[in-house]
DNA sequence: CTGAAAGCGCTTACAG
DNA sequence: CTGAAAGCGCTTACAG
């Protein structure tokens, strides 16, 4: 038993049950002004009885431009991009545009792969938190008249925007705010080098502690939960340091693990900052001082650059820099009870 | 200073530059069997030179079908969607196809927005946990010709295939752990009594309770965090039970914050089993028992019913059923240490 | 193995 | 305000 397909009803069929051309559908769908409202209403109708749905790939060949965003990441599993594409989501939406999931993994190959299909999607934009700066297929893409922004993380391509955090800020502000807090040996469980958001805070942290006539004292981590725990082992094992900068919020999980494995106890043996400000960040105790970014203006920003382009066409590619917010709370042992 | 943009040739460009036809371009481009090797080398060459991309908007048209998959579920910012995202994106891209993110927010008004938008585009096929099951978008979907599998939740409509787990048998089996254990007032962290899997997760500890002759303690909360604090809140006052079990891992968050708040210590004055396992349930102390959906394997089957329905087009809707896994860790006090 | 031609379902100057 | 017609860039019978 096989039930009979209804819909699927095509532009000329509306036209034929309203009694009017395909243009006149056309421009009720579309610039809805020019239309007589005798003849928008009967196409209405004709919409309404056939069930018909507008093919928007033909909609979108024709006009040679889509409302699909692309949104290249490493990894939506880590809390920070998860929170990225959400925001993104969030404000692709408002901007009547959609959003397309491109996670890589790290994969260059992976990035290359999507990339070349969004620029074969005609896609009307690109977001990307490039793993692989100079990945030739950001060149592709913006040949063909795609506009791209990086985010997190730059892209070599000089016609690319970008919205980008102040990551050496950030870490900086974490040591000083812990050097202030009179302690000595403020260690930093760092990202990795080869990754530029991990070079950058590794650099803010080294600039504070030279500030402050201070010897650093770092274990590389991998941005993981598992190289939290490594490096915060090797800290631990060595001259240990009476506070920790965090370098982002996956390698927190693993400095916590450990230290509470070690009966090293928060605050009181222990100060903490973390970089990165997850849900949970309030949820653990004692509850975690963190630098925040502003996902959500970041995002917001972002998409804006794709979807308004045509007001400034001409401007150029535009760099945004985003301040991270410190949010005092409890693992730092600042606060009035250490 | 403008930049002469060089890309953007078209099939027929790559048919003069080959001196072939566009047939024999498109060939190339798909069936690549039955072209000369000859001829292949001069297309293949022409692309190279040109830096052809082929424009899939105009063959999707043509073919009548696109290789996007709609993921349509709640909230991504919940780890439990997080991980299905993801696992989805991973099976999508293993079988060519790429995945269009709609994130509702629970709200059926954008729910719908995005269906609508899924059945305009003739995307290729949607998965989706539906924040409202009756949601007739779903038929309009169906109607024409584009797949649905409801996944976490069940979908009104008799077409829809639907990959689920058992969430009754979960929170069963979760109860009957601590009732075996010697705890004779389990209490329930309830989820709420609109969705789907906060009610079958009540009937099964429901279930497990009346079994085991035990008076049910339950509190209802929101799945999310807030509501978690709430929910336990209101267990801890009355008649205290000596385990609990949360519904999910949003609320486990807020049970532990609370209960670390009241002083109760885990697992000696309270065990716990939470339902969900997140990525922080081990590095959290004591380490959370858990029961874990099997989220690839369900992502897998629902992009393989969307992709494979060739194979079996007359099978009718399929509906798949997984079972959680229970992971005995330290929360629950079951193990030796007890 | 290869090419000419029709057609996928729309949108949009161009005329009226 | 409305319609006839061209065209977006492909794919695919059909013929050879």
């Amino acid at each position: 038993m096989k039930t009979i397909t209804l819909a699927n009803a095509k532009i000329t069929d509306v036209a034929r049950e309203a009694g009017l051309s395909v243009a006149t559908v056309s421009r009720v769908l579309n610039q809805q002004d020019i239309v007589s409202a005798a003849s928008r209403q009967r196409v209405l109708e004709a919409i309404e009885r056939l069930g018909y749905r507008p093919n928007l790939l033909a909609g979108h060949l024709r006009r040679k431009q889509t409302r699909t965003l692309g949104v290249v990441i490493s990894d939506i599993m880590n809390p920070h991009f998860t929170e990225m594409v959400r925001a993104v989501e969030d404000a692709a939406y408002r901007s009547g545009y959609r959003v397309l999931l491109c996670n890589t993994d790290e994969s260059s190959e992976k990035e290359a792969d999507y990339l070349q299909l969004l620029s074969a999607e005609r896609t009307g934009g690109v977001i990307a938190s490039p793993s692989d700066p100079a990945d030739s297929e950001f060149a592709r893409l913006l040949d063909l008249g795609i506009p791209v922004v990086a985010i997190d993380r730059p892209l070599a391509d000089e016609r690319a925007h970008s919205v980008l955090s102040d990551n050496a800020g950030a870490a900086a502000l974490a040591t000083r705010h812990l050097l202030a807090a009179g302690h000595e040996v403020v260690g930093l469980v760092a990202g990795p080098e080869h990754r530029f958001t991990g070079r950058e805070r590794t650099r803010g942290y080294l600039d504070a502690m030279r500030e402050a006539g201070r010897e650093p004292r770092l274990a590389l981590g991998d941005f993981q939960i598992d190289g939290g725990r490594r490096a915060t082992r090797e800290l631990l094992d060595g001259p240990r340091p009476t506070a920790l900068v965090v370098a982002n919020n996956l390698m927190t999980i693993g400095a916590l693990e450990v230290l509470n494995d070690s009966g090293v106890r928060l605050p009181q043996d222990m100060a903490l900052v973390a970089i990165d400000d997850p849900f949970w960040a309030t949820a653990v105790h004692p509850r975690l001082t963190t630098l925040a970014q502003p996902v959500e203006a970041m995002a917001e920003a972002a998409v804006t650059l794709l979807t308004q382009r045509d007001q400034d066409a001409e401007g150029g590619p535009r760099h945004e820099t985003f301040q991270f917010e410190l949010h005092v709370r409890d693992s730092c042992g600042t606060r009035q009870g250490r």
